[in-house]
DNA sequence: CGCCCAGGTGGCACGATGTGCCATAAAGGC
DNA sequence: GCCTTTATGGCACATCGTGCCACCTGGGCG
């Protein structure tokens, strides 16, 4: 189903380079109109014509005028996922995800350009998703999707023999501390190399409140 | 009319509680339609015929085909809420949520027939979530708005000072704990008063299990 | 180089969604 | 009993998302 046979993992195949060049033209003027007019103002007409494509063609790439945007919403989400299955032996859980936050989203990090490029954009369009119920519910989605990548690899992580409910807990846990982090960021104007506001120092401020907030006692 | 004196608003008004009962009515026939044939499989037009109003009359009721089902979603949510702002100022916050889920789904308490009423539709429904992209995104829906509602009720709850980041996280940890639970219980066949498998009991073991995941060490 | 064909694209029609507008009938206040 | 309020139904309409077909481009082959 991967096509004609690739020779190798050399070249995208010109047409395929044309595939997701047209899906990030796509998704980049959908963000942009999103942000300005809000979902419900936008028609997928619009968003085919900005992005120089028949309303057929964008059916083809988004299977609806929401989705248009959840390249841009899962942006850092492989890598975390890659760097958190890659995580040392010697560190706890907690480590563990922090450890991957860090390599994923530090400005610094092997992912700087993929971030930096399309992280304005991404930001703009949270900025309207609480106001917004079609970019909410994107959003949401999103966020369950990567809860549901993230407990086979933490299954792979933690010790054996921990009950699985305890291994998605732990993940609906994680993932709502990377949520509420990006949702934050989103609410501010930090650089996204700021060591107090940034993206990563904010989401490990949110996987410590995480434990935290369980734990302290009431007045 | 000369009936008795009506008391301003005591009474549901007759023309009130025919709206509660067409709601409700359409809210069962969605329900049942949607377990049996997906969302996808159902016409908006279908729902409004099966509960006997015109299609015209079902989106006054409901925005989109989805929400019609939920009222029984949401069905245990306000008494949780309810319970937990009412639990006793001596309970650490873990334990005020824990009272809190056995006040609303113990099925000795005080909501009983309320919920043994529409559990079993509840069920049939959530069963068919997991697979039901449309159903999904109701159901994410309905929890977000559940970790709103219960950031305020934390705050009320929480020693004084406590940092808002802090409780959001609090908020949605718990609140992913209930869902979870609610989640796994529509995977079995538990009676609703099981000990073990009922929904009180998993609640509970989903909060629990929520602060020992993130602490347990690796192998 | 030219043929061929797999597959990306556009146009068109169609069922379905969700909303605005107006007419009607029933409920509640006087 | 009259009058205002409001829930309801019917109709038209823009938009959504899909199936189908016709076109054309690019990439392999003789």
């Amino acid at each position: 189903m991967t096509g004609p046979s690739l020779p190798r993992h050399q070249r995208p195949s010109l047409t395929e380079r044309r595939k997701a060049e047209t899906e990030r033209e796509i998704a980049r003027h959908a963000a942009e109109l999103f942000s300005e007019h809000g979902a419900a103002g936008v028609t997928a007409e619009g968003i085919a014509q900005a992005a120089g494509v028949s309303l057929r063609t964008f059916y083809r790439y988004f299977r609806t005028k929401e989705e248009a945007v959840t390249p841009l919403l899962t942006g850092g989400v492989r890598q975390w996922l890659a760097d958190l299955a890659a995580a040392p032996a010697e560190l706890s859980l907690t480590q563990a995800l922090e450890h991957a936050v860090r390599a994923a989203l530090t400005p610094d990090g092997p992912y700087a350009e993929l971030q930096t490029e399309a992280l304005e954009s991404t930001r703009g369009l949270l900025r309207a998703v609480p106001g917004d119920p079609a970019l909410r519910s994107v959003w949401l989605r999103v966020h369950a999707e990567t809860e549901e990548a993230l407990v086979p690899v933490l299954t792979r992580l933690a010790r054996e023999g921990t009950e699985p409910l305890e291994l998605r807990l732990t993940a609906a846990a994680a993932n709502a501390a990377m949520r509420i982090a990006m949702e934050t960021w989103a609410g501010t104007d930090a650089e996204p190399d700021d060591p107090e506001r940034g993206p990563a120092a904010l989401a490990v401020r949110c996987l410590r409140g995480l434990t935290a907030g369980l734990h302290t006692p009431r007045a």
